[in-house]
DNA sequence: ACGGTAGCCAACCAACCAGTTGGCTGTCAA
DNA sequence: TTGACAGCCAACTGGTTGGTTGGCTACCGT
């Protein structure tokens, strides 16, 4: 058995620092721009702990990215009944977690489709189509592709503002960045879809 | 005087078979995944010249953005009086074009906000307020903060597909890579601005 | 004709950076 | 107690990369 199996494992611990730092490093500059030696820095950790633990840079980052899924995933409710307000909810995560966009972009530019994809994606397959589970049953219907599509745009209106937050700054001003700016672009969205959804 | 300040002028040659080398190369890599020796080498003209024509590896980067951007501006009409066809040509463009939505996105993640912003992004500004303009008159209204949230989420719903191509197959399935899927998508799009608009 | 110079290139360079090595320490099983 | 092993680290390595240098060529104004 390996030593030190308690609670305080201190393994674990070094690892959680070394993901936690990752997380930053990559938010930050990306796969090809993060330094290996700055997150071991930032972890208080030797280096080589990062190959010992897992493997490779590359490895690293998706491990990062997996634990940033998961975490999209357990944080936000189902669409359900009311599309509008589901997307003011992911409006508001994403607002508040603008790391956790930052590193969805840079898997999305790192694994385009076709050939390369980020292993072991199942789980958010899965999630994808349980939302549009959801919202078909919410809006009465078949959850058909039609529905899929729905679920896809709302994600991304959701997600647009903190995807780009300059282009934000630059169309509606500078007051996008205080909080009176974010509530008016909240209620924006919600009404928007409102509109959309109830004919 | 330049010598050859003709037509065929082989300097302006080399610099654009350089700029585009370098669109092709930061559309897939971003700016730290670029490598200079390889932009050098699909243009077919020595690394040297990079330098002697924009200096560094990431002034290269900002006027390949630049020229994105002025491509972007171009290439798309005003709102006008429709915004549902209006996002619908805009899909098209970006459809189209994936390589500008990445290069896009690469300079979101590399200008974060805040403190460094791509320099001389004025014409941007313009640009994004006389869209606004264009939509006030459309819709009758005053060209204000509400219409310029509006201008900004079209804006993101037409993108939104190019941007996470991935995400969208997860969720509408294989068929959203179709040209059928592609039509589709625009489709759904189109009508959903449209019921948003028309109350 | 010819000196000046702009464009270009092959070769070079130093810093950087992902990944490795060898050794030290503390713990656990026997 | 002891030997084996897991976690950790300081120091090292060599391939890579952005950027430079010195020289060659061809064109231009005079």
């Amino acid at each position: 058995m390996s030593p030190r199996k308690d609670a305080k494992d201190p393994t674990a611990a070094t690892k959680a620092a070394l993901l936690e730092a990752a997380r930053t490093e990559f938010a930050a500059y990306g796969v090809a721009g993060a330094r290996v030696d700055r997150i071991a820095e930032r972890a208080g950790v030797n280096k080589e702990r990062i190959y010992g633990h897992f493997g490779s840079k590359e490895k690293l980052f998706d491990t990062v990215i997996k634990a940033a899924l998961d975490e999209v995933a357990a944080a936000v409710a189902m669409p359900g009944k009311d599309p509008a307000e589901y997307v003011g909810n992911l409006f508001d995560f994403y607002s508040t977690h603008p790391d956790l966009v930052r590193l969805l972009m840079w898997e999305a530019l790192h694994y385009r489709g076709e050939d390369d994809l980020l292993p072991g994606q199942e789980l958010r397959v899965d999630k994808c189509r349980s939302k549009t589970e959801s919202l078909a049953e919410g809006l009465d219907r078949e959850p058909d592709a039609s529905v899929a599509r729905m679920v896809f745009s709302l994600v991304g209106m959701a997600m647009w503002p903190s995807v780009m937050p300059q282009l934000a700054r630059i169309t509606v001003g500078e007051e996008a960045a205080t909080p009176e700016g974010r509530e008016a672009l909240r209620e924006h969205l919600v009404d928007f879809v409102r509109a959309a959804v109830e004919k």
